[in-house]
DNA sequence: TCAAAGTTTGGTAGGTATCTAAATTTTTCT
DNA sequence: AGAAAAATTTAGATACCTACCAAACTTTGA
């Protein structure tokens, strides 16, 4: 919970579990892998070492959901993605180059950077590619650190 | 030349060619060891790697130096370093902080990535860690893009 | 129930980085 | 010069990451 790196996950498992997070309730292999383009047997070695770390529950045959640690995860991942794509559309990108670029340097952003930039920028509500969550304790935003 | 992407080199490879084109002249084997606290033989094998692509000229047993070519992609390297540290420290990072972080994530960034956030900066001449040195046909910034 | 669809297992491959130990070359010192 | 010491390279391993395929397996639905 309060031991987020940022680092946890592979680039290419955290965006799995963003998608995984965003298509909501259980996801099947198949629909990731024809979403990323990979094999199935691909997207299922990633998803059984993603379930190791207890990111999402894996029932063979019938998908995956995420946990609760997986979900609060994700959100963290989401809002990393939009501050980075923020910032590079104040850099002069275009939102939909700001949103792709994003998505190719965000894993680099450990928690902590993410969090004080997201403060730096006043903890913005939109960025170029959705709106930004900021639950609870996410960056200081509601002094509530204590 | 003009094909620079930014992603030639891995970061650690890349982390040696800054750090050879930043001591000059020829640099030993067991000097960059050092610096960066790994086994000699773990620099050899890179150095022969970065040699292989043209960027430095190794003579065994001697050292390594820069080629031309080398050098130019140092430059890149650097002025990309600093930019991106550049803008982290605009986003509440003190110098050094801004300075070690930009260390994590610069790899990411492309050349041309990096020279639109250079274009939106207004081709900055200083960094927290150095002077930002744009060359010729840098980013645009002396227009001949011909 | 049985075939098609979907999934997992196990093996292969390429990339990065690292280390230890042994062999080689260079340097230093007597 | 010659031998010991230091520096460097080579060889052989390990360890991760990503990705893929073929074959075996499980489920689903007609």
């Amino acid at each position: 919970m309060q031991g987020i790196t940022g680092q946890e996950l592979s680039s290419k498992k955290a965006e799995y579990l963003k998608y995984i997070h965003m298509q909501g309730d259980v996801v099947k292999t198949t629909e990731i892998a024809a979403c990323f383009s990979v094999a199935p047997s691909t997207v299922t070695k990633a998803l059984t070492e993603i379930a190791k770390a207890g990111y999402i529950e894996h029932t063979p045959y019938h998908g995956v959901s995420l946990t609760p640690h997986g979900a609060e995860y994700a959100r963290f991942l989401i809002r990393r993605h939009r501050l980075v794509a923020l910032i590079l559309s104040r850099h002069g990108l275009e939102p939909e180059e700001a949103c792709r670029e994003a998505r190719k340097i965000e894993q680099c952003f450990s928690k902590d950077l993410t969090d004080r930039m997201c403060t730096s920028l006043g903890h913005p509500m939109m960025s170029v590619c959705g709106e930004i969550e900021h639950d609870h304790r996410c960056c200081g935003s509601h002094g509530d650190r204590s």
